[in-house]
DNA sequence: GCCAACGTTGGC
DNA sequence: GCCAACGTTGGC
């Protein structure tokens, strides 16, 4: 079982749009890394849902229902996309700031590799800011 | 809206 | 294969 982030604008894509689709299919990613990282992606592996530019925080965790395969809005055949679930919505969002300020999550690629649309998280990480999702 | 960080492109 | 120029992302 494996940990990623995904971020998303807000005003594009948002974690309500995703809700009411029900299932969303992640594409438009054209950078090498962030594609290695939707191809290891794994059946129900768990997401974190991120809102860049607008809120700039974590709100939700989705889990991979389909794994990769070849992007359907380009002809490009070295892009790939997966498709996404909601799971649940955290009660409380994760800001960056709350992730920047907590020693435990330095590593994290939102605060040391910020551009990066498709994150892998360590478990220990991914269970750290659900629980902050939970607080008070 | 600005700007830093980073990725990509293309000339040599 | 280097590197300057340029484009994009995303936090602030």
């Amino acid at each position: 079982m494996n940990y990623w982030l995904v971020k998303s604008e807000p005003f594009k894509y948002s974690w309500d749009d995703f809700v009411s689709q029900g299932i969303g299919t992640w594409d438009g990613v054209r950078n090498y890394q962030a594609r290695n990282n939707l191809a290891a992606m794994k059946l129900d592996d768990l997401v974190l849902f991120y809102h860049s530019n607008e809120g700039v925080e974590v709100v939700g965790i989705a889990k991979i229902v389909k794994e990769a395969y070849t992007d359907p809005t380009t002809d490009d055949t070295r892009w790939v996309v997966v498709d996404l679930a909601p799971v649940e919505k955290l009660p409380k969002s994760v800001t960056l700031k709350a992730i920047k300020a907590d020693e435990r999550l330095q590593d994290v690629s939102l605060v040391r590799q910020s551009r990066l649309s498709v994150q892998q998280l360590k478990k220990e990480e991914f269970d750290l800011i659900v629980s902050k999702g939970y607080e008070n």
